[in-house]
DNA sequence: GGAAGTGCGTTGCTAAACGCAACCTATTCA
DNA sequence: TGAATAGGTTGCGTTTAGCAACGCACTTCC
């Protein structure tokens, strides 16, 4: 059988968030979401994805509770799609990749910055340990096993064997 | 013409991260070679994805600057591949988004978790501003276009016309 | 009141990309 | 001599993405 990948069977995180966000398009999706898009007609004008791709990603996105689609017309029928509170977890996914991207790919030519309104300095992410404050160096963080059999990302899913 | 999604026409860092770790399976192989994995069967066993995929995956990674070949037998001539600083630069995407699916995902069930040595408490990534130290809330971010007609992705990744 | 426009999809078709198994090359080991 | 190892490549069948056309239920324009 020839389908696409599958992760579901690994029982890891980042599988996990890949089975969710990992389809193409769908974090340029969620990137807009985030800049105000709600509805089809956006997304579609602004990234020029194929309409059926965006409508069967909206779908999934959904279905794993990222987005909740809300009416906001009853005739004729129509709904906008908005971020749940997982979805807008995904924030610092998006942040910590536009990062690299600006930096790694882009180098000094990144097209847009973002400025911290906060401190009102240029906002540079970076990933610090909750406890203790510091960033990270190579080599200081351990895996520990805590769950030997842990449920596989298409159990959490509880995908009928690839939904 | 039917191929597959082209982000390539935007300025936008998450898109140039995605043209170059967006593909199915490659942020699988790139956290395996966080881990460790150096050579294809490893990848290939551990993953389970098919060896042309990965072959180009491989390849494709490399031509990006991401992993670094390095011959360690000439006959047979065999080479490993080892993630240069701009793979390195990639550690916060994958412990974002590992984050995100043992929090989102697993719930409390998360099959592993990490321990930073340097405090010695459960690691918990959190995104903090550089210049003043605080963490994220939504809305406190403005972005700023700082060069109107930046080259596109494909521009600076000097695609002729999709590698 | 008929025609055109809008919003949100669905349907068919074609072209890439993936999964799988088989194969290949070169070398080492039994 | 035969099998095993490492790192792929090649063919073939299936799945998915891209594209254009269509459908439907309104609303607005002339």
């Amino acid at each position: 059988m020839g389908r696409t990948a599958d992760y579901s069977h690994q029982s890891c995180g980042i599988a996990a968030t890949l089975e969710v966000v990992g389809d193409p398009w769908t974090l340029l999706i969620l990137r807009d979401a985030f800049r105000g898009v709600r509805r089809f007609e956006q997304w579609q004008e602004r990234l020029g994805v194929a309409r059926n791709v965006l409508a069967a990603r909206l779908k999934s996105l959904v279905a794993h509770g990222v987005l909740e689609p809300r009416r906001y017309s009853e005739r004729p029928p129509r709904q906008e799609y908005l971020l749940t509170a997982k979805g807008q977890a995904l924030r610092p996914v998006l942040l910590t990749m536009a990062d690299w991207g600006n930096r790694q790919v882009y180098g000094d030519q990144a097209p847009v910055r973002f400025i911290h309104d906060h401190c009102g300095h240029a906002f540079t992410p970076r990933l610090v340990c909750e406890h203790c404050g510091e960033g990270l160096i190579p080599g200081d963080l351990r895996q520990t096993q805590i769950n030997e059999d842990a449920p596989t990302v298409g159990e959490m899913l509880a995908l009928p064997d690839k939904a």
